[in-house]
DNA sequence: TTCCAGGGGTAGA
DNA sequence: TCTACCCATGGA
């Protein structure tokens, strides 16, 4: 028994290039596929499913669908369909981003239809993932999080080596010393922790009035949450005014702009300050790996 | 061994 | 605001 959610999309858009614009889709309980994603998901009722996200063939998608492994009851289609609007961004207004792009030109113009990036369904979770890419390599990353999601989270009913990422609860239940000796995340996992204990001020931060630099500051105090961490998740939060800075960023730059000179946080921030609200994903499209 | 990865916390200037 | 140092882990 299985069922399909449909919904429709907002025009222009792209979906690989939604689900592809960072890392996410690589993490646990995400897992890529060929032409969409999967994702394991714990709904309200308890119940475990199998999501295959998918969209309509073509360059220009019109259906996003989400075929379940199991049939839902009515509540919990709409739940699904609410939380494919969340971690797709389909709610989210990028026409001023998009009339920027058009102005800017060159390799911005192909920019139309993009700078929707993938979340999770809840805050939390994307604060403990973004917590998990700090000082270490994507590889690890994807190690940890994949340990805590199999280690803690509640698992598919039809192929139980299938978790869907773990609640708040489940993390304090397992304790610091869960996460230094079976999750192997070393010294993050008081942050995790803390984490768990201020989920619901998290979860509060998706729809918050405060501005961008009021909401950047609350970020600041959790623990484990930088500049960089903070600036990520203000961007899975649909706030695009910061650069996260990280290595890449730095190495990135130092190329492209400075002949190989690493530079200051000042001088990179410069290089996309008229992108304004956009910053990010002003970086996000200039990126491209480059050779040599 | 040493370095460092999609950094952060702290102390001291 | 900036710099220096430490922090667990694991691959190069």
């Amino acid at each position: 028994m299985s069922q399909t959610v449909t919904l429709t999309v907002p025009h222009p858009y792209d979906f690989m290039g939604n689900l592809r614009g960072h890392g996410w889709l690589v993490l646990e309980p995400y897992r890529m596929l060929e032409e969409g994603v999967e994702r394991i998901l714990q709904l309200a009722s308890g119940k475990v499913v199998q999501l295959a996200i998918t969209a309509t063939p073509g360059e220009a998608a019109t259906e996003v669908e989400a075929a379940s492994s199991v049939a839902l009851t009515a509540p919990e289609a709409a739940e699904v369909e609410q939380t494919l609007r969340t971690i797709l961004r389909l709610d989210e207004d990028f026409s001023s981003f998009y009339a920027m792009c058009a102005k800017v030109g060159g390799s911005y113009a192909e920019a139309i239809g993009k700078g929707r990036l993938l979340c999770s369904p809840t805050v939390f979770e994307d604060a403990v993932k973004v917590v998990l890419t700090t000082n270490t390599t994507w590889n690890q990353t994807k190690g940890m999080t994949r340990r805590i999601v199999e280690g803690l989270g509640p698992a598919l009913p039809s192929d139980p080596t299938r978790h869907a990422f773990p609640k708040p609860a489940a993390f304090l239940e397992a304790g610091e010393a869960y996460f230094k000796e079976v999750a192997r995340v070393g010294y993050r996992a008081p942050a995790l922790i803390g984490l768990a204990e201020q989920a619901a001020t998290l979860e509060a931060f998706r729809n918050s009035s405060l501005t961008t630099p009021e909401l950047r500051k609350e970020l600041l105090r959790l623990r484990g949450v930088g500049p960089y961490a903070a600036a990520t998740l203000l961007m899975l939060l649909g706030r695009y005014d910061y650069l996260a800075i990280d290595s890449e960023v730095r190495a990135f730059t130092a190329k492209r702009y400075f002949s190989g000179r690493v530079g200051s946080d000042a001088e990179i921030r410069a290089l996309y300050a008229d992108w304004g609200p956009w910053t990010y994903l002003g970086y996000a499209l200039d990126w491209a790996p480059l050779d040599g």
